[in-house]
DNA sequence: GAACTCTATCAACACTGTGTCGAGAAGGTC
DNA sequence: GACCTTCTCGACACAGTGTTGATAGAGTTC
């Protein structure tokens, strides 16, 4: 989902990259790399907004202008991050429907989840910092909207083969109750993790979401 | 829920406002109120970070000092704005037990979040800049907790009564249920009024939410 | 009607942060 | 040693925020 310049292979010389830098060699990787460890340390000090260009230039010994030949602006460093965490996330993931199949409804859809949420309790920061840049940047949200979209679609599939196969009974369309279902989840998880005013305990979100998610889709909290 | 500087009575001389203006007599509160309603406009027109305490100001018919004249910043005239929203739609709130016995479960609940969510659904400019301040400002933060405290309050207060009166099977603790059927109305309404990614469709938010909320609570869509 | 006291107003300033420009240094290549 | 290319930064131009200080005018008060 959305480009994350791996240099695992010498890399073609002219990548169309939006974010990053751009002719890309030699040395310098190491620059890049340093500006963006140093965002990530500063993301789990102090929200986004009390980051400076300066301040990711210093941390990376380099000054301001020289920022600006690596990333064309702060927001593009937490872009590339996010990216990689959304990537990281993606990458652990199995496929939705076996993971029911082999565990049964209750236990499969715990293991699921934990198993998407994971990489993303490790850098509150980011997840923060992800959040915060919505409102302003049209790219944090196209980004967002297409991790949703295609959890909405694997949530949409489990829900259409449970109801084909008689485990799940009719309701709403599909899609929407999923769209509903994959939103709570967004919410709830993320008011946990920054501990927001009211929000579940840490060790309580996943499974009272379940038991939504269960009631909801099949209309018992203990399915077959 | 928070201070709202109301003038129907000629106020007291020195009322402690954080917001809004200091001493408060006699007109200048024409001024006050040109800046909420200029804001109040800009905010349909465009997000609140493309708009400046200048443009606030030239929309009110003043100079940028005098703008701070009246408001210590930007962000405490949204607040204003916000409270009294917020102020609005609690006022035309009936107690929700009452709605839910009068009505029945679904036609209650529908009735009661419908009514709820009137005002917000009038002005999206003013919801997207509240969301878009929680970020930065922790006043909206506060703000917005204590709205859904008050929601998810109420939510639990139904909840026991109906395992109590034994329409509904026991579950999760009432409150944490509340707590996660609420955040999902938060953001799924949220989604569906600024046409985000994956959204409901206006006029199928509410069905779909209803749905959702009767199964996780009664176990059933239909309860009786 | 002069002295006094408020509210209300703004030009000018100080400051913070962003992004750009243009002049170089440092190294590799022919 | 002339010549790219990568990389670096001082100095600038801008946009926006919030403050200061001087001042205009309206309303007492004696």
């Amino acid at each position: 989902m959305a480009t994350a310049s791996k240099a695992g292979t010498p890399a073609p010389p002219s990548a169309p990259k939006g974010r990053g830098r751009r002719g890309a060699r030699t040395s310098g990787d190491d620059r890049e790399r340093a500006i963006l460890e140093t965002a990530e340390r500063l993301l789990e000090e102090r929200p986004l907004a009390e980051i400076s260009v300066d301040d990711l230039a210093k941390g990376a010994g380099i000054s301001r202008p020289t920022f600006y030949f690596y990333f064309p602006s702060k927001d593009a460093v937490v872009l590339t991050i996010i990216d990689r965490l959304v990537a990281n996330a993606a990458e652990g993931r199995e496929e939705i429907l076996t993971t029911l199949a082999e565990n049964g409804p209750r236990a499969g859809l715990r293991k699921s989840l934990e198993n998407l949420y994971a990489a993303f309790r490790s850098r509150p920061g980011v997840v923060r910092a992800g959040s915060d840049l919505r409102p302003t940047n049209g790219e944090a949200r196209d980004l967002w909207g297409a991790v949703m979209e295609s959890w909405v679609a694997d949530v949409t599939a489990v829900i259409e083969f449970e109801r084909g196969r008689g485990a799940a009974p009719a309701g709403p369309p599909a899609r929407e109750m999923a769209i509903a279902l994959v939103q709570m989840n967004e919410r709830a998880q993320y008011a946990t993790l920054l501990g927001e005013a009211p929000s579940l305990d840490r060790d309580r979100v996943l499974d009272v979401l379940i038991d939504i998610w269960l009631r909801a889709i099949y209309g018992t909290p203990e399915p077959g």
